[in-house]
DNA sequence: GAAATCTTGCTTTTT
DNA sequence: GCAAGATTTC
């Protein structure tokens, strides 16, 4: 867990001659590149300079990549210690790590430097501190804690929140911090972001992070940037040092990662960086797909290797996938094959509703999982769903509770992102460092100890008043008298408290003997004298400040879990030292594979479901304006859309032997019934991959009679949009003839359709048609006149409800209100 | 200071 | 339609 000790190895970098030695070793024998195909194994052999590998999905990049440490290692080219090799998740440099350990049939001895960018940041920043003016012991904020200061800095500056979100300011640093920007570098042209005052905030942001000796996890990269920047002996020790660079996911890299990366390459020049632009679909958190396909200019003479061979999808499902990709432009250029020839054309259903789709797929997981399917009894950990939204998955987890259909959802709050552990986490950090001002204010009034508002506020002058922390602060307001009541005698119970673990925790200071002078004890190892392990003090810590207490006299339905949580996350501690080290570990490695037995349907986001691969992959909700989402397209334009459409691609090609996707014509968006037309991603299909199931009757009168789909059947679609000559002739997604027929469909839409649905679409149409003076109808405020309109807003006088702003599409004219129900 | 009520504004998410 | 946050009420 905690590798630190390992980093000794690189302490003895002057000691060059066992590496030499190692290095010099005729090479052993390799039997891990049998299984190699030619382009993997070129991948993996090509050991010196720099290297591209693109990686089409399921191509067996995690393979080639990990081959290629293996056999870095076995050639001794370098040691464990010399290789550098980032990933952008935990869970990445995990399996990378038992992966190689399994190639070399041994575990790797101390690879220190395999990671994601983060923990290889920290590292990297815990023994640079001081050169950014922090100390080696700087605490990392989670989200929480960052939008909390960011909130103190805005109310200081008499900034309105609610104008001004703190959320808004926080995305906009994060940005500007992904781009390798510290608060002097944001250039002129941000000069109006949030209110013209952004530029400014950030810098007293970044000042509250050094005074408060923290720092976010944009900082662990710019920080260490800033040290290779300003620092060029540093930046010469890690040159030399890091003999081999292997990056994986490289599309996913931004500004900032690839700066970084690119000094540490200037040393060897062995750079490998792994990755697939047609995968690229983190742009929106500042990701660069530039920087993939600028590889080649970025380091001149490089080998480009392209791993083309599927060993997952059917024919069919590549051959859909490779139709939708190839609509975008600027494109490396793949071809994924396959040497399968059987399988299933990629299966496409339209619905009715949300709702029915809900259904039709509960059914057929039923049906592949009972083996009713015809062919193979399939387990429901084979079944994944994948949406591109996080709310749609609510209509599948209504549905299968509803038929008792196991699921699991995956990439939901996180454990170390629950409000009870984050609470807890708190208190831990108090104890280790009472200084930990966040986390005194998240805690001082959890649980509920009358200290509100003012008395906080209180504590935080006097803190200031004397230039110390809150704990202090709160003692001297203490001493002073200066609060009353309950308030005082809890405030007492808990500073004192703080103190009393804080010694349990790191212990008094000690001298202990040492043969030339004294020396402070190591403060990490717990007191013997206490004989208190910190597992003990945890949950001494949770017991005395009535934590525990809270949660087990709160009667809402959630508080056993919680309970539950705080038991998991004592539990958790064991695999720790103590407490520092447990606390650092959280902080970065906010992951939680409490793999829960049974088998499971699994229900997540596109994004999230990106690396994995499952036997049947569902893609509900292929609908326009949904998926690809409108707001997508209206931010980042073409941009945007293509993003969306390499999100399709990854949603496909997850699917090893049935890909499923549906759409439905009508759907509830925010409460209210929304009609949608298919996604032009479907257009996109190759009709000769895809396989239109028309609806069994059963559905009576829904999908087979449903306006929208009436002769427009998905066949239609896919047989008019996925016609190639389309797109050669210069039509696009908008005016393909499928598409075409689709809106004049949606035009004359019959009268089965429920009559909220239709207005909902007359609405639309009509909002920009109102006028002052117009009466009006509402379906929650009943009539009305129009008594202004801001852009998509009317301002309306209602008779009943009185004056209010709505947006034009929930609002028709008042002699149209006959055909609203209710 | 805490509970009850009202308003608001809604992708994707890792570290 | 809903959940989170802000505001008002007790």
């Amino acid at each position: 867990m905690n590798d630190f000790s390992e980093e000794d190895a690189f302490e003895q970098a002057g000691d060059r001659a066992g590496g030499l030695a190692s290095r010099a070793m005729a090479a052993r024998p390799a039997p891990y590149l049998d299984g190699l195909n030619p382009q993997q194994r070129a991948a993996v052999e090509a050991l010196d300079g720099p290297v591209l590998m693109l990686a089409g999905a399921g191509t067996g990049k995690t393979k080639a990549l990990t081959t290629r440490i293996a056999h870095l290692l076995n050639t001794g080219h370098a040691r464990p210690n010399e290789i550098l090799a980032v990933t952008f998740t935990n869970k990445a440099a995990r399996e990378m790590k038992t992966r190689v350990a399994r190639l070399l049939g041994q575990t790797v001895e101390g690879m220190p430097w395999m990671g994601t960018f983060h923990a290889i940041c920290v590292k990297l920043l815990r023994r640079h501190a001081e050169l950014v003016g922090l100390k080696t012991n700087f605490t990392i904020l989670d989200t929480d804690d960052q939008i909390r200061l960011l909130k103190q800095l805005i109310a200081a500056e008499e900034i309105d929140e609610k104008r001004w979100p703190a959320r808004q300011l926080a995305g906009l640093i994060d940005q500007w911090k992904n781009r390798a920007w510290t608060p002097a570098q944001v250039p002129a042209s941000e000069a109006s972001a949030y209110n013209h005052r952004g530029t400014e905030l950030y810098d007293y942001y970044q000042q509250r992070l050094k005074t408060l000796n923290a720092v976010d996890f944009g900082d662990l990269l710019l920080h260490v940037l800033t040290i290779f920047r300003e620092h060029d002996d540093v930046l010469a020790q890690y040159q030399r040092w890091f003999r081999y660079i292997l990056v994986d996911e490289y599309q996913d890299t931004n500004v900032a990662q690839y700066m970084w990366l690119r000094l540490l390459a200037q040393g060897h020049r062995n750079i490998c960086c792994v990755g697939d632009d047609d995968q690229s679909i983190y742009g929106w958190r500042g990701a660069e797909v530039g920087n993939i396909l600028r590889f080649e200019k970025d380091f001149p003479g490089a080998t480009v290797v392209k791993l083309e061979q599927n060993y997952r999808s059917t024919p069919h499902i590549l051959a859909a996938a490779s139709g939708v990709i190839d609509a975008n432009q600027g494109r490396l250029g793949k071809t994924l094959f396959t040497d399968l020839t059987e399988g299933e054309k990629v299966r496409l259903i339209g619905h009715w509703d949300g709702e029915e789709e809900a259904r039709w797929i509960g059914e057929e997981v039923e049906a592949m999982s009972g083996g009713r399917r015809g062919d193979t009894q399939r387990s429901l950990d084979d079944m994944a769903i994948l949406v591109r939204a996080s709310h749609q998955m609510r209509a599948f987890e209504d549905r299968f509770l509803t038929i008792g259909l196991p699921y699991r959802v995956i990439g939901g709050p996180r454990f170390y992102e629950r409000m009870e552990i984050r609470d807890a986490m708190a208190y831990f950090r108090l104890a280790v460092s009472p200084d930990d001002d966040l986390a005194f204010e998240r805690v001082v009034n959890t649980p509920k100890r009358g200290l509100g508002d003012k008395a906080q506020q209180k504590i935080q002058v006097t803190a200031r008043e004397h230039g110390v922390n809150l704990v202090d602060g709160a003692r001297i307001l203490l001493s002073e008298k200066g609060l009353g009541g309950k308030g005082a005698a809890e405030l007492r119970v808990l500073v004192d408290s703080i103190a009393r673990w804080h010694d349990l925790a790191v212990g008094p200071v000690r001298a202990a003997p040492v043969e030339d002078g004294l020396v402070l004890e190591d403060l990490s190892q717990p007191d013997p004298r206490t004989r208190l392990s910190h597992i003990e003090l945890a949950e001494q810590i949770l017991e005395e400040s009535g934590y525990t207490a809270h949660w087990q006299t709160d009667k809402t339905p959630e508080a056993p879990g919680r309970l539950e949580n705080l038991k998991e996350l004592v539990k958790a501690l064991e695999q720790f030292e103590n407490l520092q080290g447990f606390l650092e570990h959280v902080a970065l490695i906010m992951d939680n594979e409490t793999e829960e037995q049974g088998a499971k349907v699994s229900i997540m986001t596109l994004h999230a479901a990106k690396g994995l691969e499952f036997p049947c992959v569902f893609l509900p909700g292929w609908e326009d304006g949904l998926f690809p989402s409108q707001r997508s397209m209206d931010e980042s334009g073409l941009k945007g859309l293509e993003e969306e459409r390499r999100l399709a691609y990854v949603g496909i090609t997850r699917a090893e032997e049935v890909c499923t996707i549906s759409f439905a014509a009508n759907r509830r968006v925010y409460g209210q019934w929304q009609s949608a037309l298919p996604s032009r991603f479907i257009d996109e299909l190759p009709e000769a991959h895809v396989d239109v199931l028309t609806p069994p009757g059963l559905y009576g009168g829904g999908y087979g009679a449903a306006g929208m789909s009436a002769s427009a059947s998905p066949k239609v679609m896919a047989e008019a949009g996925s016609n190639l000559h389309d797109r050669a002739a210069g039509a696009n997604a908008y005016n393909s003839p499928g598409w075409r027929r689709m809106q004049e469909r949606s035009q004359s839409r019959p009268m089965s359709q429920p009559r909220e649905s239709r207005n909902m679409v007359i609405d639309m149409t009509a909002s920009s048609s109102f006028t002052e003076g117009d009466r009006v109808f509402h379906n929650k405020f009943g009539y009305g006149t129009v008594a202004g309109i801001e852009g998509d807003k009317l301002d309306i006088e209602f008779e009943k409800a009185g004056r209010k702003k709505v947006v034009a599409k929930f609002i028709i004219e008042a002699d149209r209100a006959d055909d609203v129900p209710f």
